[in-house]
RNA sequence: GCCGGGAUGGCGGAAUCGGUAGACGCAGCGGAUUCAAAAUCCGCCGGUAGUGAUACUGUGAGGGUUCGAGUCCCUCUCCCGGCACCA
């Protein structure tokens, strides 16, 4: 019966994974398994996993997302799709300049380094992946592209230059991430880090606010939670934008603010703006306690959870504005939490009904009107209440003519007064703000732009691209070394061709994570002259039928995915649909979570150990409570628990569990673990028994190869076709864990009755469904039990109709909601007949204790239950 | 602080539309096999009471809707992710 070729080893009794899973890599290998093209005859299905930020070994994180990935692009495959599922890598960013400040060694090299060892990783996990297209977003001719669609954007308005907001290392000259930023503090020198404003690029992104929002909707592929996020983040808002007028230094002027509570209007009793405000600065001028404290307001991080979580404090700034209704003095204040980054920089304060503004006022004794009243509701002074803040239910009182107004008609009436007086009106608002593209790193893509003292800021022409970064620098932590690099900093401008200095800041990672899906489906003739960034196989492939990442980039990276996909459709080089979006269906993996040590440094910095480099202490309750430095018995912080990253260096190599175990073991652990979208917190513990699945898997297929058919058919038939339906019911769902367990109940059902005619049957399904998840050691079995020559080219096995029915079923009995016992009934049995037999039940009357049902609820094929 | 999500045995988790809570696995306990161990196989395994049949109780906490709630509604606690320069 076997197929085997004749070359072939007999079969081993023995499960060895080493050996079949060197074999069946081979094999893809040869036939180009996942090396695919265009192919009109087939439906296609690109299943993209987002790509890894090669810092040095996978981590558990990564596993679980690329045997996803694995599982949809290998059971698609099976189902006749033309399927590409490529890899690359997101080569720029951080951690390499960090590895270089420590080990004095290149940023390229460690970078190419890792993804030579990262490769050798993936690919002894046996994913199907087309290699043939992978890229590297730290090679030219990859960031070509993004310096070429920067180029178009500048020339479209999109790309735009102005000032941005930095957190400032005062002891190392240097711009600090907000990762490095730690309290408050630089996390190398423990220097104060200050607010420092810099020029930099940025991206529209805001051109494409409504766009991005009303899109969602076209999305119904994406998880809820997502769509709602990015909404939020987007956040658009309905307000009114409104000035206060006043005079100072014998000009009109006017102070602008934004508000979505029009309504809470004549509640103004002072105004706050941001420290960077022109108003702040002229106040500033001539009152050095001002100026103090707006300094004082530029130390800290940019972050906004600082922001937010900071105490709020102010400081009068002694020039009153006149109230644009009642034409009131109102004084301005400069307030540190009011962002110059959001809206106008500046706020009207409410204290009676915004909750910020009313712990401001309370604070330093400022004035509080209400004006907004829900009846029944009695307003004091004495702390803030929910409601002084409610849209839906309150009126306006203390309001002059709009007193009995509800919050929409005060909007429309004030927005129109002030229209009237030439003083604002509604606008429309988003919180999205523009893309600030700049960093002043080394290891990034180049923004190609020369500096001449003649013509400005010049473009680099499209024939001198790309702009290449020299791979040999060592940053030691003060600064872009790109700036003593002259074979780099001197050019002439392409303008008037006078000697000219180069742009050394570099793009924003986050560009090149923003368009690499859509690199990966060009042609092999394109990868090869490079003389487009996208052409027809892009067009074929696009959009990713199902992407697959962690929830961290449930916003930033797919925000901005979508808007560098919606800009090359404007530039005429993706699809032309109306609403073009890059990922179709997306399936956002919950983190792998471990736990969290670390220490405070001399010089007030942080430094991280790994779990396996300390002790675990814990408390009687068996609680992590601490831990010591297992080299020198040292004590270090516990941070809890948090995803697995290179940078607190809590991530778990696989590596060790695939020697110990091999490949196959190591995906289906990963798989039966939890669902996909779950936060998962890693342990090995369990790993054994998805070992002992293979072994008995093997040992099963072994015996079944010289085993005659010999008992009777049972119910196996049955139960394993039952088991086949779970199993593609919930491969449709995504819900990879239960899969995988109901392929451990097809081999326990089998291992009942191995004598059963069914079983060749049974078995060749449980293959199928385990395939994706194991595919190694469902490749080998196939091959050995002379199913076929290869098991991708089988069909995806489907449960039989005639294999699942039954005549009789087995109902729930209750007596009021209590399960009492159980009822066999015919199938497709009458609702009465069902009560009828509840009714008689033993265990029925026992319980109603001869009292009459009051009602009887039967639901067909589940149960009854009998109210008394 | 704001936005999004989560919480079920000793542990990971299952329960499709509101209908048998704890599938499957790990750990543990008992047994078989073995000179012994590993490996393998069989059995038990939420809590309380009971020899047992069985009864009561139980899905983070408190309340509600319903014949019936892990699932729906309200309030709260803790944990995780994001907050625009980690990727």
């Amino acid at each position: 019966m076997s197929n085997r070729a004749p070359s072939l080893p007999a079969m081993q009794e023995k499960y060895q994974p080493s050996v079949i899973e060197q074999a069946a890599q081979a094999h893809w290998n040869a036939a180009r398994a996942f090396n695919v093209d265009p192919d009109p005859a087939k439906p296609k299905y690109y299943c993209l996993s987002m790509f890894p930020y090669p810092s040095g070994k996978l981590h558990m994180g990564h596993v679980r997302n690329y045997t996803i990935g694995d599982v949809l692009a290998r059971s698609h495959k099976m189902r006749g799709y033309n399927v590409l599922q490529p890899m690359g890598w997101d080569a720029f960013g951080l951690p390499a300049e960090n590895a270089a400040i420590q080990n004095k060694v290149p940023p390229a090299q460690w970078t190419y380094d890792n993804i030579a060892y990262m490769k050798k990783q993936l690919q002894s996990l046996g994913f199907a992946l087309d290699w043939e297209r992978e890229l590297a977003t730290c090679k030219p001719e990859y960031y070509k592209w993004n310096q070429w669609l920067f180029l178009r954007m500048l020339e479209n308005g999109i790309a735009y230059k102005k000032t941005q907001v930095v957190n400032w290392d005062p002891v190392d000259q240097t711009v600090l991430a907000n990762e490095q930023v730690i309290e408050g503090r630089g996390w190398r020198t423990g220097a104060l880090v200050e607010k420092r404003e810099i020029p930099g690029y940025y991206l529209a992104i805001t051109q494409y606010a409504d766009e991005l929002l009303a899109a969602l909707d076209t999305l119904p592929g994406w998880p809820e939670r997502v769509k709602l996020m990015q909404a939020n983040w987007i956040g658009k808002s309905f307000g009114v934008r409104f000035a206060f007028p006043y005079e100072l230094d014998g000009k009109q002027e006017k102070l602008w603010v934004y508000t979505t509570r029009a309504d809470t209007i004549m509640g103004v009793t002072f105004v706050a703006v941001a420290a960077e405000h022109p108003l702040a600065t002229r106040a500033a001028q001539n009152n050095a306690k001002l100026s103090a404290f707006i300094e004082e307001c530029k130390r800290g991080s940019v972050m906004e959870a600082d922001l937010a979580t900071m105490e709020k404090k102010g400081m009068p700034t002694g020039i009153f504005v006149d109230h644009p209704l009642t034409g009131e003095q109102v004084e301005v204040w400069v307030g540190n939490y009011v962002l110059m980054s959001y809206g106008e920089g500046a706020v009207m304060a409410v204290p009676a009904h915004d909750e910020r503004d009313f712990a401001f006022a309370r604070k330093y004794g400022l004035a509080i009107k209400q004006v907004i009243d829900v009846p029944g509701k009695p307003w004091s002074l004495d702390a803030w209440q929910e409601w002084y803040a409610d849209k839906e239910n309150g009126v306006c009182v203390n309001s002059g003519k709009y007193d009995g107004l509800n919050c929409q008609q005060a909007i429309d009436a004030i927005a129109a007064d002030l229209a009237a007086k030439d003083l604002g009106g509604k606008q429309v608002q988003f919180r999205l703000r523009d893309w600030g593209i700049s960093r002043q790193r080394y290891w990034g893509c180049p923004i190609p732009i020369i500096h001449c003292d003649a013509c400005g800021s010049v473009p680099v022409p499209d024939e001198q691209l790309p702009v290449v970064l020299p791979e040999d620098c060592v940053p030691d932590g003060s600064g872009n070394p790109l700036n003593r690099r002259d074979d780099f900093l001197k050019c002439s401008c392409p303008k008037c061709g006078k000697p000219a200095r180069r742009e050394t800041d570099t793009m924003d990672t986050f560009v090149d994570s923003s368009w690499y899906y859509a690199r990966y489906g060009v042609d092999a003739a394109t990868r090869a002259k490079n003389d487009r960034m996208v052409d027809a196989g892009t067009a074929y492939w696009m959009p990713v039928d199902q992407y697959i990442g962690g929830i961290e980039h449930a916003i930033l990276h797919l925000l901005y995915s979508r808007f560098w996909t919606k800009v090359m459709r404007d530039l005429g080089l993706v699809k032309q649909d109306e609403q073009f979006e890059p990922f179709a269906n997306l399936l956002t993996q919950g983190m792998v979570l471990n736990h969290i040590f670390s220490r405070r440094t001399d010089k007030g910095g942080i430094e991280y150990f790994a779990p396996e480099e300390v002790d675990l202490v814990r408390n009687e309750a068996g609680h992590v409570t601490g831990a010591t430095l297992r080299a020198d018995g040292s004590p270090v912080d516990y941070g809890g628990v948090g995803t697995m990253s290179k940078s607190k260096r809590n991530g778990v190599d696989p590596q060790a569990l695939i020697e110990q175990y091999g490949a196959d073991t190591a995906r289906f652990f990963m798989m039966f673990a939890s669902p996909p979208e779950q936060t998962l917190e890693w342990s090995d513990t369990g790993v054994e028994g998805a070992y002992r699945f293979m072994k008995r898997v093997w040992a099963f297929g072994f015996a079944l190869k010289s085993q005659q058919a010999t008992g009777e058919a049972g119910g196996l038939r049955r139960e394993i076709h039952l088991l086949l339906k779970q199993a593609n019911y919930d491969l449709g769902k995504l819900q990879f864990n239960t899969v995988a367990s109901a392929c451990m109940k097809m081999l326990n059902a089998l291992e009942k009755t191995p004598a059963d005619p069914h079983a060749r049957e049974g078995f060749s399904i449980l293959l199928r469904v385990l395939s994706p998840i194991a595919p190694h050691i469902a490749h080998a079995l196939w091959i050995e039990l002379g199913y076929g020559d290869d098991i991708l080219n089988a069909p995806w096995p489907e449960p039989l109709e005639e294999a699942l029915v039954q005549d009789e079923q087995e109902l729930v009995l209750q007596v009021n909601g209590k399960l009492r016992g159980s009822l066999r009934v015919k199938v497709g049995a009458d609702k009465a007949a069902i009560e009828a037999a509840a009714l008689t039940n033993e265990a029925a009357q026992k319980f109603m204790e001869g009292k009459p049902a009051k009602k009887v609820v039967v639901v067909p094929g589940r149960l009854v239950n009998i109210v008394v």
